[in-house]
DNA sequence: AGCACGCCGACT
DNA sequence: GTCGGCGTGCTC
């Protein structure tokens, strides 16, 4: 058995930790075990085994491994250990951080917060004890009701055999425990502990999927031939299209072969409704992980999955990639073009989708993209013929595709026919609806420039003091927020620059829209769905949507995500500008994709929609491909962009990020670390150093260098390029309190 | 990331 | 005279 086992650290550090193993605990430190280890000066912390060896480390001297928390099985499975290896290379980050990513904190006990560690959740039963039950004197009136409430609760029979447990917490129903205490001392009742755990059980009656379309059908026997040749599978399916039931599908063929499934979707599309709709087919095979789920959940989940009775089905975000998932045989990434599948701030910087390819390959399993609006990458690897590609071009039932109508806002403004934000055919096609008692959805792309509150006499904006950011209006508290931070503040009474007495919020949040719909549609029964009305429970809100009580739903991107509303006769899109004019070479891909999605809301069940897309742009040449639905034009309109450009998918790209607090440094070494690696890749490869739109946060200042890496540089030559790069640039500046990051593959 | 060591201002 | 500010340096 091996002497040293080289660990990796929960510690933003490169490198491996070589520690050794006690005689006496060496048959339990295996490769994904996890172990207790002494770090730097009286600090200890939680690390994870990745091989071990006899070789002694000649550059150190080794600690002493303090224990193995993993006595029975290793909490990390042999596959996992590989992904989270190819995710710290790929990604170009710690692999200390992929692992603080992939484990609960319940996990990951640490000398400090002692209070983090997995508690399981224990409940209190009651049951008869030795004694006999006395005939109750008039004193312990309260004493006979709680053991009468007992025995009724318990079905205790004539031979004293319990049918029904009992919990504490049941008996008492609230009420004080003093007469409970007395029984218990007596010895006629005593009480037991039991781990129940937080897992939801669910005890609904099981339903077969439903039968398959005819177009389904075909587009399932397509996936299934695909899969004889092909590791990954697009499935290009138009809204409504009914991919979900294909899905179910081919999940009970998974499961009914043994193997399990991870089904991923992005967080904002993760609601009950479609956990409602796989539970009433799986039941408790499957669960549920997200980000909302509390970490000693989450622990439950892992120890489940370790286990000998794993979920067979796992629902959930991104970060579901990184469970020890056994033997997957398939993974769904659902809405695979969302740019939300992207980690962008805490390292690891990991792409969902890229990522669970990569497990599929690693296990051997299949891997099943689905979109309406693919990502231009997965189309263009289904076109070259890398990934299958099966194409659904038919709405599930024989739904119309809705009527989509471009409205010139620059011209009606002109003409003052706007009403504030709405075009008299919207303000006409929404009170038709509402005759109709029909739904409707206004959709507002929150980006850019919602609610700032400025000085209109001499310019002054309202900042963040810690981030360079505009303030957030909000009316409701007459406060303003910074969207970064989160820091919220008073709204000065004049003007901190001019002393002026008009300040005013300006462009338009959600906030805005909602005021404008309730007068001029003074019937109607509003609700308001973004990041702040999410806050308290958007649930509820989708619910009532749902339900019929509210009539007009406004909404961000939130609105957009795979919600089947059945009663929408009418989807507003107010200002569709907003959406591609953010300076990103993937914007007019973003644009067209939200278009789409939202466009895919409208006409359900009997009703055709109507989809009416507000801009100043109306002859922009994306507006014809969304009013078409011609995803192929528009795909080969974009590809060309991205070839004359020269962007993914024809190159790969990484941007950096230097942050510091002096900004001169910053920027000296931003410069400098540009220059080396123009050096190398030649000057056309690299661009920047920019300040990006939002240039401090949190008192940091920020540089940021755009590389376009050429398709057959490898990723590991990338990344010792790029590490070269950065070691010859921090010797050369002795500069400190700077800290470089890399983003492969930014979204 | 933590945590300790280390060298300069306002307090019992 | 100390308590404590956070700069920087190290962690097998």
């Amino acid at each position: 058995m091996a002497k040293y086992a080289d660990i990796i650290l929960p510690v933003p550090l490169n490198e491996l930790f070589t520690y050794s193993i006690p005689a006496n605990i060496r048959h339990l430190a295996v490769p994904g075990a996890r172990v207790y280890v002494p770090f730097g000066k009286g600090r200890r912390t939680t690390g994870l085994i990745v091989r071990t060896h006899d070789i002694k480390p000649t550059l150190h001297e080794t600690k002493e491994i303090l224990s193995v928390l993993d006595d029975t099985r290793p909490s990390v499975l042999p596959g996992q250990l590989r992904l989270m290896e190819w995710m710290s290379r790929y990604y170009i980050c710690p692999p200390g951080d992929v692992f603080k990513a992939a484990l609960p904190a319940g996990l990951r006990p640490d000398s400090g917060a002692k209070e983090q560690v997995f508690k399981p959740r224990i409940t209190v039963f009651v049951r008869q004890g030795g004694n006999t039950a006395p005939e109750f004197g008039k004193t312990a009136r309260r004493q006979k009701e709680l053991y009468e409430r007992f025995l009724e609760l318990s079905g205790i029979k004539e031979d004293g055999s319990q049918t029904r447990p009992v919990t504490k917490r049941a008996l008492l129903d609230g009420s004080a425990s003093s007469s409970f205490h007395a029984l218990e001392d007596n010895g006629i009742l005593e009480t037991y502990d039991v781990e129940t755990g937080r897992l939801p059980e669910f005890r609904g009656t099981l339903r077969q999927p439903s039968a398959l379309s005819t177009a389904q059908q075909e587009a399932l026997d397509k996936i299934h031939r695909c899969f004889e040749t092909k590791n990954v599978c697009l499935l290009h399916g138009v809204t409504s299209s009914g991919k979900t039931e294909i899905y179910i599908h081919l999940i009970k063929e998974q499961i009914s072969k043994g193997r399990q499934v991870l089904y991923l979707l992005p967080e904002i599309a993760l609601t009950t409704q479609i956990e409602h709709r796989l539970q009433r087919v799986f039941g408790n095979d499957m669960c549920v992980y997200h980000s909302r789920c509390q970490d000693n959940v989450r622990v439950e989940v892992w120890n489940r999955l370790t286990g000998d009775n794993p979920y067979k089905l796992i629902l959930g975000a991104r970060s579901a990639v990184l469970l020890p998932l056994q033997n997957p045989g398939l993974i769904i990434v659902d809405e695979e073009h969302e740019p939300s599948f992207k980690q962008e701030d805490p390292s690891p910087r990991y792409h969902g989708r890229n990522t669970a390819i990569m497990l599929a390959s690693m296990y051997g399993a299949k891997t099943l993209l689905g979109s309406a609006t693919p990502a231009l990458e997965s189309y263009c690897n289904a076109v070259s013929g890398k990934y299958g590609l099966v194409t659904l071009t038919e709405r599930y039932s024989g739904i119309r595709m809705p009527e989509i109508i471009i409205v010139d806002t620059a011209e009606l403004r002109r003409k003052k026919y706007m009403q504030g934000l709405f075009s008299p055919l919207l303000i006409d096609s929404i009170n038709r609806a509402l005759d109709s008692r029909r739904q409707v959805i206004l959709f507002h792309n929150r980006r850019g420039y919602a609610g700032t509150v400025e000085c209109p006499d001499c310019g002054w904006v309202q900042k963040c003091d810690c981030c360079d950011v505009s303030l957030t209006f909000h009316k409701s508290l007459n406060s303003a927020t910074c969207h970064y931070c989160g820091r919220s503040y008073h709204v000065p009474a004049v003007c901190p620059e001019c002393s002026g007495n008009r300040l005013r919020s300006r462009g338009f949040g959600t906030e805005k829209i909602e005021e404008e719909v309730a007068a001029l549609f003074p019937g109607a029964r509003i609700a308001r769905l973004d990041l702040d009305s999410a806050k308290n429970g958007y649930e509820s809100i989708l619910e009532d949507f749902q339900e019929g009580r509210t009539d007009i739903l406004i909404g961000t991107q939130m609105v957009s995500k795979g919600l089947d509303f059945d009663r929408v006769s009418v989807v507003g899109i107010l200002q569709a500008d907003s959406m591609m004019s953010y300076p990103d070479f993937r914007s007019t891909e973003r644009g067209y994709q939200l278009m789409a999605q939202v466009a895919g809301r409208a006409g359900r069940k009997d009703v055709p929609g109507k989809v009416i897309i507000q801009t100043r742009q109306p002859d922009a040449p994306v507006m014809k491909l969304v009013r078409n639905n011609d995803y192929g034009a528009f795909y080969q309109s974009q590809m060309e962009e991205r070839y004359a450009f020269g962007y993914p998918p024809y190159t790969r790209i990484i941007t950096v990020t230097v942050k510091g607090a002096q900004p001169d440094a910053v920027d000296r070494t931003a410069l400098s670390l540009r220059n080396e690696l123009a050096s190398v890749l030649g000057d056309d490869k690299v661009l920047g150093p920019d300040a990006p739109p939002v240039s401090r946060i949190q008192y940091r200042y920020i540089r940021r260098i755009i590389i376009k890496l050429p398709l057959e540089l490898t990723v590991d030559k990338s990344r010792t390029l790029l590490s070269d790069a950065l070691d010859n640039t921090l010797s050369q500046n002795t500069v400190s309190g700077i800290t470089v990051s890399f983003d492969p593959d930014p979204q």
